[in-house]
DNA sequence: TACCCGTGGCT
DNA sequence: TAGCCAAGGGT
């Protein structure tokens, strides 16, 4: 049953393979681990449709890991700015630079699988994709096309275990990187979370969900918890047509990404509504952003002809914003001033 | 383990 | 519209 699933599925890509950036047509030689490893942390958690456009950016901005490690680690988060989870950019950095000093990317799944930013998956999407190594490579397409295949009926995340077990028994020793590229086209297009397409499924003679029911119902997901809203303030100083940004500190939230100054804010609790510097505030609004565990509503206060503030910080040209790279709750703030 | 960490599209 | 969801990793 094992081969002829993979078999299955490999025809299936060879005819409906999905064409994108990073991707070599089936057939072709494997593509650049460079394009490789950066596709995918790119997609970590994010839609192939938002991560097309940095994709061509960085790649035409850094064409080689070699450049990507001489970059400032700023210019890459402003660069990654809107993207989204930023310690991915700040791994980026952290691997491109051991990268470019080990001379190439390592070949590999447990070398890669050292790097920051690679932790299970990527290692093995990298190693299979790039490499041509025989890797199980598991991601949440994977879990719900072999969840739906093998009928496993356990909760995620205690079924990850069985999961892992039965994608291992039908991965074949060779095109294991067609392989995982199938299994996730085939789950983002076909075997999708709801409504999937059984009819058009190449795997669906073989599929014990559909034979046992409504394969939709599958994988079963613990609940999730209630997501507080957190009160927060944020500062626009401003004076001679520059207004002052600083960094924020840190791997936490929005971490080594430039921002208004604010009042501390956190997923944990409220701001404190203390300004940083004296003078007379005019409320410009509220932002309302919701992050994954947690809502902001933001209050937006402004000053110009302001003083500097103590600390870290730059005046910057408010006619450049643009290119800050603020992250969207900020870019939020800043539209709102500047409506 | 459970929680922290972004964003935008879809229903 | 409020919630769900997407090629997860770090701690």
């Amino acid at each position: 049953m094992a081969a002829i699933v993979s078999d299955k599925l490999l025809d299936w890509y060879d005819a409906h393979a999905r064409d994108l950036p990073w991707r070599a047509r089936p057939g072709e030689p494997a593509p650049d681990p460079y394009r490789v490893w950066l596709s995918e942390v790119m997609l970590q958690q994010t839609t192939v449709a938002a991560v097309k456009p940095y994709f061509e950016a960085f790649t035409s901005r850094w064409p080689k890991v070699e450049a990507l490690a001489a970059a400032p680690e700023e210019d890459v988060m402003a660069a990654w700015a809107g993207l989204g989870y930023y310690s991915r950019a700040r791994n980026l950095v952290k691997a491109a630079r051991v990268v470019a000093e080990m001379g190439g990317f390592p070949d590999t799944e447990a070398e890669l699988r050292k790097l920051p930013g690679l932790g299970d998956y990527t290692a093995a999407a990298v190693a299979a994709i790039a490499f041509g190594r025989r890797a199980v490579v598991v991601d949440a397409n994977v879990e719900r096309v072999v969840s739906r295949l093998f009928s496993i009926r356990e909760p995620l995340p205690g079924s990850r275990k069985a999961i892992r077990a039965a994608t291992d028994a039908i991965t074949p020793k060779s095109r294991a990187g067609d392989f995982a590229q199938a299994m996730m086209d085939l789950g983002s297009g076909i075997c999708t979370a709801r409504d999937p397409k059984c009819l058009l499924c190449p795997l669906e003679r073989d599929c014990r969900g559909k034979a046992e029911g409504d394969p939709a119902l599958l994988p079963v997901k613990a609940p999730k918890k209630a997501k507080p809203t957190r009160q927060g303030t944020a500062w626009w100083i401003e004076r001679e047509g520059a207004v002052w940004l600083v960094r924020r500190e840190g791997t936490g939230m929005l971490g080594g990404m430039r921002a208004l100054p604010d009042d501390g804010w956190s997923a944990r609790g409220d701001g404190s509504g203390e300004a940083p510097i004296e003078g007379s505030w005019e409320a410009r609004g509220v932002v309302r952003h919701a992050f994954t565990h947690f809502a902001i509503e933001l209050s937006v206060e402004r000053q110009s002809g302001a003083a500097q503030p103590e600390g870290e910080g730059e005046w910057w040209p408010i006619a450049e914003l643009d290119d800050a790279g603020l992250p969207t709750l900020y870019a939020k703030a800043a539209r709102l001033v500047l409506a």
